[in-house]
DNA sequence: GTCGATCTATATCGGACCAATATAGATACG
DNA sequence: CGTATCTATATTGGTCCGATATAGATCGAC
């Protein structure tokens, strides 16, 4: 799922500026398992403007930048439409905590009990989000990302609960 | 998690060509929450070696490309055992399943149902491919990382199962 | 009341990373 | 006997991220 197809996926659901758009993965439904950068989004939007994809009026603005506002023109709304009746890309789910976890023979205990409480309150977190848009009108799809999204942060919360005490016994090794 | 700290790690279990680094992804313990190319493997063990974190011996082979065996140095182990104790970037969860689904309300049913049932049957290989490896020998670090697979592959199937269904009575628009 | 922080809004650059491709002989299978 | 897969290296084009630059607006703290 590239930079361009997200750009186009969001603006279906209305018009927006580059700005806008990173910023929705912060709030709104977006979260937690979409995301792109300004240094991506920025060259998106304009290759999709090239290519007649999406369309630009800019607002001009008293003391601020203007305003790009883009739409997504029909020809983008198709485009969008055949991407998600393609094959999708796998997930990708890259866990530097995951990785820790995998050479935790080497650190000090007090580093590894660190690490799990340190993730477990990351999910936490992120759970609390999940349920904070719970109110807002949702698409059914939407209601999907967010049941889908704890569910899995669910699941590894109670898996870091079991876990916590396992790691307390291990004997450290050299920590230098 | 860069790819120069993720082939360290690796390092730290014994002595691998950039080839045998590459497989372990697939392979062993790694599998799922980590992962590095060809592209950004060579060019990391250049560089680690050029820094004195790791060693090279060529071992010509006849007939055979020489394989170019890496090794860990102390200085290496250390560098890597202070980068895990320094804290550790974010997970990060891509998912054009999910991305897809948020716009469930575009697409034909049956699209729909067939990308939960696509997702579905590619959690479930995930999910064999960890119990596989239960067999071998494993650290308390593979252990964990194949529990914590385990937990979210599980849930997330069980919430698929319990959405199943409810997107087959939803209307359908316009699929061009 | 003014100073710093945060917000709106654009954009670029270096570097990291991936996917695909190239090379090339070995082995294994049908 | 041919073809696919495996071992093993490496590069290239392109995508994407993180940091940085710019610049006025607003808002809270002191």
């Amino acid at each position: 799922m590239d930079v361009r197809t997200i750009c186009l996926g969001i603006l279906t659901r209305g018009d927006a500026t580059g700005y806008e758009i990173k910023n929705l993965f912060q709030h709104d439904g977006y979260q937690h398992f979409v995301e792109a950068s300004f240094g991506s989004i920025y060259p998106a939007l304009n290759r999709l403007t090239e290519e007649g994809l999406v369309s630009v009026r800019e607002e001009a603005q008293e003391k601020r930048p203007d305003r790009k506002v883009y739409s997504i023109t029909p020809a983008g709304r198709s485009a969008f439409i055949a991407s998600l009746l393609k094959p999708l890309p796998e997930d990708r789910h890259r866990s530097p905590f995951v990785f820790a976890m995998l050479f935790s023979d080497l650190l000090p205990q007090a580093r590894v009990a660190q690490l799990i409480e340190t993730y477990a309150q990351e999910v936490q977190v992120k759970l609390a989000q999940l349920n904070e848009t719970e109110a807002r009108a949702q698409t059914p799809g939407e209601e999907f990302a967010r049941g889908f999204g704890r569910a899995i942060y669910v699941a590894a919360l109670q898996f870091l609960e079991e876990q916590r005490g396992k790691f307390e016994t291990a004997e450290p090794v050299a920590a230098e």
